[in-house]
DNA sequence: TCTTGACACCTAGGTTCTCTAGGCCTAGGC
DNA sequence: GCCTAGGCCTAGAGAACCTAGGTGTCAAGA
């Protein structure tokens, strides 16, 4: 539950996710709740429409992959990818400071 | 720009605000514009449905106020209010944890 | 053989949230 | 009188995520 205060953060994470090498949308999502140990876990309706935006957008590109029988789509992130992922990591850190500091009441 | 990320964060943010004290809509968009150091600067047009949908929800009640001139609509913290800001708060604290670590990229 | 479950992909439509872009009113300064 | 700041409000647009379905492969077991 709670699944939604995800919402405007997908993005990032995926990209993240990809990151650290070409994965296809499955495995995206099992890495995406074991790296959070099971706090995202997200269905598949949500994950793919946003690699298909990723992709869209130019921050992943994808190629068919049918080396181990299956059909998977295998994505990597691009060089634009890599830089609006790295802007994002710096958005969050001002995003989380600044709710902190309001959910702390911090006076001033 | 940006403000999007915001989604999903709105109400506990809102609530955080009225529970240091009865404050009208228009303050506490101020309040949450200091607080954050100017990260959170959002219309009003986001801030009054979001103190509407709180009282229908019953997490904040409302009195009008015409003590100086101005009407204002007052709002509190219900003692419901309360208890779910107290929850948010925890949600607030695993999230983020979820999220940096997904980001960080933190292997295991 | 047939069924089940894991793997793997996809999308239409609904819901909900935030924002845009207006509108209304009062008080005070010029 | 006019303008700005304070103060409230809402309809509709746009976007994001989820629900709820669909397709198909492969391996294990009844």
């Amino acid at each position: 539950m709670g699944n939604d205060i995800i919402k405007g953060h997908l993005d990032p994470l995926v990209m993240a996710i990809v990151e650290q090498g070409p994965l296809h949308g499955y495995a995206i999502i099992e890495e995406l709740r074991r790296r959070s140990r099971g706090e995202f876990d997200l269905p598949e309706g949500t994950v793919y429409p946003a690699l298909h935006r990723l992709e869209r957008l130019g921050y992943l590109s994808s190629r068919w992959d049918k080396s181990e029988g299956r059909r998977r789509r295998v994505y990597v992130l691009t060089r634009a990818g890599a830089k609006v992922l790295e802007a994002k990591r710096q958005e969050w850190k001002g995003f989380r400071s600044a709710i902190s500091a309001v959910l702390d009441g911090a006076g001033g």
